[in-house]
DNA sequence: CAGAGTCATGTATGCGCTTACAGAATGCGC
DNA sequence: GCGCATTCTGTAAGCGCATACATGACTCTG
């Protein structure tokens, strides 16, 4: 790996100037077709790849576009089996990566570290042209400022009311909508009254939606609910889920007739916890879970959800962002909300076929 | 989105020197705290963000490794049903992520573009400190010169001995080994011995590894098998298998007792064609698949196939990254072989359960 | 209180490229 | 063969940061 050539030695070895060079590269036509062979030809023994850095320092971008996504590694997830991990930050991957290449940008993509957040936002805010950010994978008060200088688009985190974020695109899903839709199955169509939510302890907006939804349901069907979310994990995770399923059989009154989880890996949790104890999905307990990730329907009985539609996701956040970098800059926020599905599966005692409901926005 | 606030500007708000701004983010503590705490303080007024084009051309790194990968999308697929969408470079993907993560690195993604090469190149190699290559992305004679400046690791493509790729570190799966178990499985412990296999038209050295691996299997039991794959489909989609289903079936002596195809989709995509002509699989015809994509699992009846440890080949392929990238230069090209596992699910007649058998490496 | 030793900070240069701008070639009509 | 419009190519000035080196402010010792 000896140092690697620049313009000034393919500049040299053609018998032209660094300025051709880059000509060469930055605009073809402008060059005459016989010099440019001659300037390609020495690029070519040389093995010269333009430095991306300098391009972007003297261009001023980038050609990039980031993501910042929340290490939603689970730990329980069998590591053998690689279908399972497959969660759907993921598929909102894939969907960024398929319209940035449309738009001609690549994709810079990183997890959160634990490792102080400069660290994240030095590694992808500094290096790209406009980034999207799945919700609260970085401090607050970073973004806001951040924000003031490159575009940014806030995924699946409601926009805050009040507070300094309001300026910045974002994108959500009918979180509301869709948990009140498949609460309302459970209860109309099932006939199941005594439900409770699994929710979590950290603050999600995403999860609160996803309550009210549930409570909004309760209440238009008179089914008695409390305004508390009934157990609240501590993560979102399957052994956070199991615990909080074995939390709910074991109070006094026996389990409820229903679990409605806040994600799905809690509710493939319970669903291994319920089973643990003897109990029948969805006979003994229906279960519920959000997100629509791959395992729902791999694990028995396959599970019910709402399923989010994380690849348009990652497909609107770049479309705004390019919008963004080509468009007026003082253009308003812009706010999407994107319908989901209503998955019903066989751990709400549909199924074996999957029947599905679009809901919302 | 104004210009950029640069270290100029922190460093004139703060009353410090630029020299003193970049140590404060390079190494704090060789800056008085008073002094840090200043500067940070006008770093955050300013909403200042280190520049890492700048960054990386005056370190000459970047922090940044990159994956080129094939644009494996399948036109065929169902656009609604994102899980069925996400293929196996998406595993490759998220290992390398949380590979690249623990050694403190972002990753960059691009699929290969139609358009001109030289942009996959330029935006990937020219902004990395290294980079993978999922095989036949780039052409050889690119990568052969930029292989030269920077640690390059290749994956599933095996070495292709006595060419000039021959000195680049890179990562195979046990295609042979895995193709000849699964092969032996269908004649020993199925009985079957009409066997066709679905092959690609495009040159692909794990293809044709696979087909080896079954053909190897075939000659130990004593089974008739041409020496050329029964078919060469177009490209290895849903519907080119599908295709190839039809083919073998109208021909001359009627269908095979089991198709052994390259790759998933095409399995799966013969599935459907063998369900339309009215064929049961696995009683009429066995199918079998090759990677172990997650939609192998959602078809009915659930896919044999062989499964690539997707996930630990990514992670492999960062750890040696790093390695040549802290190293010394001069080191030996590394060549990994994976271990794949053999899947009998429900298409071969195994099943319902999924049985596993480790093979190869 | 001078001189050596530390630590904190400033000065100056270059990383490899893009891009005005200026200058050299070339072509055209007359 | 001259003048002028067109190409084409070279010159030079940054882009924002890291860092070697120089400088200045102190502390400590004798």
């Amino acid at each position: 790996m000896s140092t690697a050539p620049t313009v000034y030695d393919v500049a040299e070895r053609s018998g032209v100037s660094i300025a051709t060079v880059s000509r060469v590269y930055r605009n073809p036509d402008s060059v005459r077709a016989q010099t440019r062979e001659r300037v390609l030809a020495a690029a070519r023994d040389l093995g010269y790849v333009p430095s991306g850095n300098a391009r972007g320092l003297a261009s001023r971008s980038t050609g990039v576009l980031g993501l910042c996504f929340p290490d939603y590694a689970d730990p329980d997830t069998d590591a053998e089996d690689d279908d399972a991990a497959m969660l759907y930050s993921d598929q909102i991957i894939r969907g960024m990566e398929r319209a940035a290449r449309r738009h001609g940008y690549a994709l810079l993509i990183a997890a959160s570290l634990k490792g102080g957040p400069e660290s994240l936002v030095a590694k992808v805010a500094g290096r790209v042209d406009g980034f999207a950010v799945m919700a609260r994978t970085v401090p607050t008060e970073e973004l806001e400022s951040i924000s003031r200088r490159r575009p940014v688009v806030m995924l699946a985190g409601p926009r805050e009311d009040g507070d300094h974020l309001d300026h910045l695109d974002h994108i959500e899903v009918a979180n509301f909508d869709g948990q009140r839709e498949l609460t309302r199955h459970l209860i109309e169509d099932h006939g199941l009254r005594r439900l409770a939510f699994v929710g979590s302890a950290e603050e999600s907006p995403d999860v609160e939606a996803r309550f009210q939804g549930f409570l909004a349901a309760c209440r238009a069907a008179g089914v008695d609910a409390r305004e508390e979310p009934a157990v609240r994990a501590a993560m979102m995770t399957q052994a956070e889920g199991a615990r909080a399923a074995d939390a709910l059989c074991d109070r006094g009154g026996g389990p409820p007739r229903a679990l409605v989880c806040a994600n799905d890996q809690m509710a493939v949790g319970a669903l291994h916890a319920l089973e643990r104890r003897g109990l029948t999905v969805p006979d003994d307990v229906a279960v519920t879970g959000f997100d629509g990730i791959p395992l729902g329907r791999l694990v028995r009985p396959t599970l019910t959800t709402v399923r989010q539609p994380m690849l348009r996701m990652g497909e609107e956040a770049v479309d705004l962002l390019v919008r963004r970098l080509s468009g007026t800059p003082g253009a308003d926020p812009v706010s999407l909300m994107l319908p989901v599905t209503v998955a019903r599966r066989a751990s709400c005692g549909c199924g074996p076929e999957e029947l599905t409901t679009a809901v919302g926005a």
